[in-house]
DNA sequence: GCCATTTGCCTAAACCCTTTAGGAAGCAGC
DNA sequence: GCTGCTTCCTAAAGGGTTTAGGCAAATGGC
């Protein structure tokens, strides 16, 4: 009987691996044992739960999506900030869907906390600084460009763009141009 | 043995009912059986399967909403339209969350195109008539506001502005006054 | 009011996923 | 080569999905 060598590091970066393949949500703790050749039992040396699988998974995804943001922004400002920022996003929901669909799995609050995703939030402040803004309007600011990145992603995911003229690249490339105005011109009340 | 009176119809409500309160990745055909004191086999006597049931709620999700939509659109226009359009999707999905997850349920292209979601484009589009933008530039519109009603309403439900500071409502508000603002001054490369 | 047909709900059973308990074989250090 | 920890296993219980086949309740024609 050789031993498969599992560990939760493995498991966890197998089971990015298929989220990618099959979809977060058809990622289960059996469908990984069947990956590795063994038994579903086996996987719970390793892993708490279901819930500690996808748990991880989501920590994985959002840890690379903020290394890859934090590479894109180094030396940009403005508007090619903003610009690569929002690509990152949206290439890495095409390049990994299930990944991406990880990092947006609710995350119990402490797994949050431990989370990338206050890198997140301190990237998109370092965007904002390229603009004149002061809070709270910044804070507006910050919601808004997470509500466009996330639910454009997700819509265009979803297929929601595809089949219908103008194609998406161009309605992502005049979204963000109409962004990048909007916070040159932040209204103010 | 006296019958419970079921039908699809009624299922797909108290699913609906169902999502609202536990959530409609929760919602299961078991559940629903418990729900009525039922068999669970008795079910599939009105629906397909499980997926069939989760499709029907997600478009009865789509009707109400484009229901309570056209009922808000109607005798406004501009700022305020864009406004009540808004809310009618945050309030629907603070109202109803269960609903409003199903409302964003992927359905396969032939429930998609049977579905309210082509109304739900219209009355997008019958809003931008408040502004002046020829096409393309209408249809990158319509997307931007697909996207941050879409993305907003579900960052908010995930709870990522609750807890600091300005409050959900405020920050709304103001990227209202913001679109508003960026859909009169659209601008062209 | 009776009977035949339709319909609605049931039992039974197969299959898959999750999770825990307890056992045996591999591997490391001495 | 023994000791003990770790890894993987078998077994079993519990829940969700789905199909097949059966009996009883409702419905409507006479």
């Amino acid at each position: 009987m050789v031993r498969a060598g599992l560990s939760t590091e493995r498991l966890v970066r197998a089971g990015a691996e298929l989220a990618d393949e099959v979809g977060f949500e058809q990622v289960t703790v059996s469908a990984l044992a069947r990956r590795f050749d063994v038994k579903v039992a086996s996987l719970y040396s390793h892993l708490k739960n279901s819930q500690d699988l996808k748990t991880r998974i989501a920590l994985l995804a959002l840890e690379e999506l903020a290394d890859r943001a934090a590479d894109a922004l180094a030396g940009r400002a403005g508007k090619d900030a903003l610009s690569a920022f929002a690509d990152v996003y949206r290439d890495y929901a095409r390049e990994h869907p299930g990944r991406y669909e990880a990092a947006r799995f609710r995350l119990d609050p402490e797994a949050a906390a431990a989370s990338a995703g206050g890198r997140h939030a301190q990237m998109t402040r370092a965007i904002l600084r390229g603009y004149d803004l002061a809070e709270p309007d910044q804070t507006h600011a910050v919601r808004l460009l997470g509500s466009v990145f996330h639910g454009y992603v997700s819509l265009e995911a979803a297929g929601g763009f595809s089949h219908s003229a103008p194609d998406s690249q161009e309605s992502w490339t005049r979204i963000l141009d109409a962004l990048d105005s909007l916070l040159r011109n932040w209204p103010t009340p």
